[in-house]
DNA sequence: CTGTTAGCGCCTTCAT
DNA sequence: ATGAAGGCGCTAACAG
């Protein structure tokens, strides 16, 4: 419980080596000149004593600490995981500890964000910010450095990592526009708007305006389960007619791929299927899912690796966007 | 860099709100008495402010924090994902900020051990440690608690959480056996050593001992790529034979299954194959794979929910081994 | 009910 | 090259 630790502390470690605390302090952080002798004295009694120096009291002396917060919706989707192993890495090239915040949802992430100020990290990045401007202001108030993943509407002047779905899907989907597709589906869902997923449906809804093409929006939660479900029994109810489904992810594509496989029917002959958000799913499954490629791991890595500059010297360049590549496979035609 | 943070302190807000700082301590701790009056100038002058209460310095003046570590390896394999958020979410119920310290190798592990010493946690969760018994040393020291997750090969009187896997991996092997199998191929990582993946090549060994199984141990790396290359190749070389493979997570197993079906090979007609560690990848793929079951969101959920109750109270039952079932799908017979 | 004071463990001038 | 002393922001007795 409460009951105070029994760390060992500079003090006793001074004591050991028959030093004053400043001198174990000097050589800790190889500040100053200590002579090569007592250097070494201090060095065995550390060691004799297994003295690991305390980052909340040098924190508090420095106001410095070597924590980094990262804060993002807490459902662990296979393509977040892989942007938090890119932060995650870099983390520990640069010798920052990431501190995780997860939040649920708006309301929930204001309280993220005050968890995070109060553990004083030194700078943080958030996933696709459901944040307000009003949390915001806290960070822009104490000048913390912040990267953002995602769209940015708040246009924050902070740092922004983005990836550009958005030109790709429309690519594509004038590719299936010229290839004769008659019906789109969009896969959306409701209640979260994560996933970077800010314009893919203004997008889609641009390039179908002037064809005649007819657009769809299906409202469904992104469930792997619960749309395999649903379109289990719409195809059992209604035959795939050479229609094109969109996912926001590439494993609600396969959902889709399945119920249609698993009652019969074969893509991308009796309809058409691609997922946004392209992870190993992509490769595995099969037939292979068309997705929109992009080095997840690598856009986490930018991201904190641009926050540990910022954390280190002026950076101008305070924004990176990442293209994409559209990867047909075996779901789609084009 | 190092420039003072001008982050509000507490003697500013008691300065606002003309009480002392202890007053203010008072109403941000909810304890002692504090007339509701001064209470309210109180906290209208932490809302004014803004003012976060710096974990750090309370860390220092009451040695608790509310830190908890969590150890384990890089690879941010999907399995590890789903085991990180049960514990992730467990740690936002309880008011824990979790603190990821990941390591590459038994090297590494030790700089993981004294990081995650040094940042003054709570307890900490170990993901199948790799740790030698002088870092478990450490933690004992200072009566850290901890809890581990996989094989306790140091036998630490601490919190431990392990998934039997191997009761179900025998199970399978005997049906299989009875079922006639001839040839059963084991695919090894000759590096690496986690995944809870103690006990598996004995298992598999001491069932096929009696029989007239031919047992072949495939060192390999765990990529699905390598493993999919591999046996494309060796597939096309010599065509399978209705034996059996086993890879430890269902994903590996896919790329076996994949290898085949893209040479015109079907399963498990003509060869079976079972991952051991089962995620979402065994509903996913085509044919199903079969694999042993367990949720390893819970897994890692139950490890932090030990945790806490070893930080609040005595625990007299540390350990919690999960039963698995072995679910037959379609890529092997039995 | 509220204020005063002494630490928590460490860093950092400032002397020596 | 080393030591002494103040301070980082907060909590927790102890007084009043």
């Amino acid at each position: 419980m409460a009951d105070k630790k029994n760390r060992t502390t500079i003090y006793q470690v001074a004591k050991e080596a028959n030093v004053s605390l400043a001198t174990v302090s000097r050589v800790i952080n190889g500040k100053g000149n200590v002579n090569e002798e007592t250097a070494k004295l201090v060095r065995d009694a550390i060691d004799k004593l297994g003295y690991i120096p305390s980052v909340l009291a040098r924190g508090l002396a420095t106001s410095y600490t070597t924590n980094i917060g990262i804060v993002l919706p807490s459902p662990n989707y296979v393509y977040i995981n892989n942007i938090m192993a890119g932060m995650m890495d870099v983390c520990k090239i640069y010798g920052y500890s990431p501190l995780i915040f997860t939040f649920e949802d708006v309301e929930d992430a204001a309280r993220a964000v005050d968890s995070v100020l109060a553990s004083r990290v030194e700078g943080i990045v958030v996933f696709n910010s459901q944040l307000t401007s009003s949390d915001v202001a806290k960070f822009t108030k104490i000048s913390l450095p912040v990267v953002i993943i995602g769209k940015d509407k708040l246009s924050i002047k902070n740092g922004l990592v983005d990836v550009d779905y958005v030109s790709e899907l429309k690519r594509f989907i004038n590719e299936e526009i010229k290839g004769g597709i008659k019906d789109i589906y969009f896969l959306k869902d409701p209640k979260k708007d994560w996933h970077m997923t800010n314009g893919y449906e203004e997008a889609i809804v641009s390039c179908v305006e002037k064809s005649k093409i007819n657009l769809h929006i299906i409202e469904i939660a992104d469930s792997y389960n619960v749309i395999y479900d649903y379109f289990k029994e719409k195809f059992s109810n209604q035959k795939p007619n050479h229609e094109l489904y969109i996912a926001t992810r590439d494993s609600l594509g396969t959902a889709v791929v399945n119920a249609g496989l698993d009652l019969g029917y074969s893509v991308p002959m009796d309809y058409e299927v691609m997922g946004i958000i392209s992870t190993k799913n992509s490769i595995m499954s099969r037939p292979q899912m068309s997705s929109i490629n992009v080095d997840l791991y690598e856009v986490g890595s930018i991201a904190m690796r641009m926050l540990t500059k910022m954390l280190t010297s002026i950076v101008n360049k305070k924004e990176f966007i990442f293209t994409t590549n559209y990867i047909k496979k075996e779901t789609t035609k084009f």
